[in-house]
DNA sequence: CGGGGTTATATCGGATCGATATCACGGGAC
DNA sequence: GTCCCGTGATATCGATCCGATATAACCCCG
């Protein structure tokens, strides 16, 4: 599923501007799929020219203007459509699993470290959904409380993970660091 | 980490074809970076241009010729380098998340059979994991056992989560269906 | 009154993805 | 026996996406 195809699915959620449609992918969908200015802006423009969302330009003093935009039914069909036709895929990209992976190549201290932030960063994950639960108090529809809880199930087995396996992982790499330096059979 | 740098780190396990990198890239790193040809081939390329691989071309009756690759000292460097510079991002592109995230607006068996089907990859998965540690038999390194591990670990909670709440999120569905089907207030 | 954060737009090059093309062998279906 | 599909192997190409960068003026804190 494209860049502009998510944009029309944040517009279901009412009008917005590129800027606003930002801070949906680094806030509620962050941790499933982020997208950048570089995507949202051209998506916009050619969701305009299809007809599937209609520009507002507000004229902002001092600012440069503002555009609003919004779904249009046609737009709302075919995002249903796309949404229904969509083979759900999940793609993970992940350097620290690399890292993990190639530990043998780093030193040990190196591996404690990158272990120790990673769990600093699952449990700040952790603390933003809880966050915008609090906030949205009990409001939450059922499709997003599904992602939100999905993401708390996942990001807390990864943290529980770190933390309970990442000590033997070091223990294990400074064992053979020891074998390879003091005991050079 | 891009690409290039990724090949490296394979040939770091020894000396492979392109063929068999891509084969890596949907095995042992299948869960956290995939990799197509179109990705693979022209880093390789770019690899041996600059010195970091050695290339061996073998003929063989009727294929096209075999390419091995090779990683040089100054590529394991270089690797290295990259490895311990690299900060450990992890992105997540799910469309599945999407189709949940927006389930009010499809049927409700339609999530129903996307739950099903999810259920079950999760499955294979972990079956997937099970049946690589076991065909290794205890031989895996550290690093490439947290990682497992960590699939294992995250794959689990998922599965867990699909199947404990999507239950519910379909019931909340069909139950909004219907008040605005049958009870059009 | 200077510096950093927020609101707001947009582009550009490089990286990546997915589909497609080619070729030949080996093995199972019919 | 022969036809087709899977496997081993290389490679390209267009569409898309990512990250960095540019611009500009506001607001608030120190």
């Amino acid at each position: 599923m494209d860049v502009r195809t998510l944009c029309l699915g944040v517009l279901t959620l009412g009008e917005a501007t590129g800027y606003e449609i930002k801070q949906v992918f680094e806030g509620a969908f962050a941790h499933f799929h982020a997208a950048g200015f570089g995507s949202i802006y051209p998506a916009l423009a050619d969701l305009a020219a299809e007809g599937l969302v209609t520009v507002t330009e507000v004229e902002q003093e001092g600012r440069p203007d503002k555009k609003i935009y919004r779904i249009t039914p046609e737009g709302l069909t075919r995002f249903t459509e796309a949404l229904c036709r969509t083979r759900p895929r999940e793609r993970v990209r992940s350097e620290f699993m690399i890292q993990m992976f190639f530990a043998a190549l780093l030193p040990p201290a190196r591996i404690e470290d990158a272990l120790k932030i990673k769990a600093g960063e699952y449990r700040e994950i952790l603390a933003d959904l809880d966050r915008r639960e609090a906030e949205a108090e009990g409001e939450i529809p059922p499709g997003p409380r599904f992602t939100l809880e999905f993401g708390r199930a996942v990001y807390g087995a990864a943290l529980a993970h770190v933390e309970t396996r990442g000590p033997a992982l070091v223990e294990a790499l400074a064992a053979t660091a020891a074998r390879n330096d003091g005991d050079p059979s």
